[in-house]
DNA sequence: AAACAAGATAGAGTTAACTCGAAGTCTATC
DNA sequence: GATAGACTTCGAGTTAACTCTATCTTGTTT
């Protein structure tokens, strides 16, 4: 089975070496294997879980919880309630996140058309004057 | 027209009043007036000001980017044409940080059916032994 | 064998976005 | 007018997640 150095995954997962160099360290990593002289070969199988890593990262996990996540499967059938858990909660929270980014590109469609509008006229004043009553004339 | 202290905002708006003066000290609510003694008022359109900045930050707009569009906002219609196009590039990457969730949902789906197989065999290793052809026997 | 790129560690530096402490001022109530 | 509580500024401290520097080792190439 072929591996890689860090070099060729930081490429590969668009991160920098000192990045996984830094994810080592925080021990997220301590399933890659090292050659005698200590320089680190990540197999396929290290590359799927920095995959998912990078995964529970995009839900905003910080790196100390991942830990716990990391620590939990190298401790075994023991703690697949655990993970599963933390994937049933990371699934309500992308979720939370998803409903949260749909209000906020409501907001910002609102604002396009607000200076659509604007340019349009010149000024955004044609926004200003709309709650004054005008009175009959 | 009536106003709100700093500490009534910040419950109304679910900040602290540390973050209000930080966004005040980096810029962002040069808008919000003050009593003769230095008191801030915030007004109504101060707070939906402070909706469309906490709209922008959940973008992941950083604040000093945000900063520029207060200023443009402050400098009047020339800058018009520079707010439309921001809004618009905050819905392009609104959209992208939605395809990019959907994505990770998917991996954390697999990963939530992953954990339910294991949990209800006792076992992780119903998925690792997948790839290894059994002989006829 | 000398050079050189790429690997390693340890630890310092950076950046963003707060978060807080100190010290003083305002304002409302007793 | 004194006390309490909320307001002010200034500047220091915190935290997360890198990011880099210095120094050394390894492995390949000329």
């Amino acid at each position: 089975m072929n591996t890689y150095t860090i070099s060729e995954v930081a490429k590969q997962l668009n991160l920098t070496v000192y990045t996984l160099r830094y994810y080592d360290k925080e021990g997220l990593l301590p399933f890659v294997e090292r050659t005698s002289s200590g320089i680190r070969m990540f197999k396929e199988s290290d590359i799927e879980a920095l995959k998912v890593i990078e995964c529970l990262k995009s839900t905003g996990m910080p790196i100390k919880e991942i830990k716990n996540f990391i620590d939990w499967c190298s401790d075994g059938d023991s703690t697949l309630q655990q993970r599963y858990d933390m994937f049933i909660e990371r699934k309500a929270s992308v979720e939370a996140q998803m409903e949260e980014l749909k209000k906020t590109l409501e907001l910002i469609d609102h604002k396009c058309n607000y200076y659509k509008t604007a340019l349009e006229a010149g000024t955004e004043d044609v926004h200003k004057s709309n709650k004054i009553e005008i009175p009959h004339s």
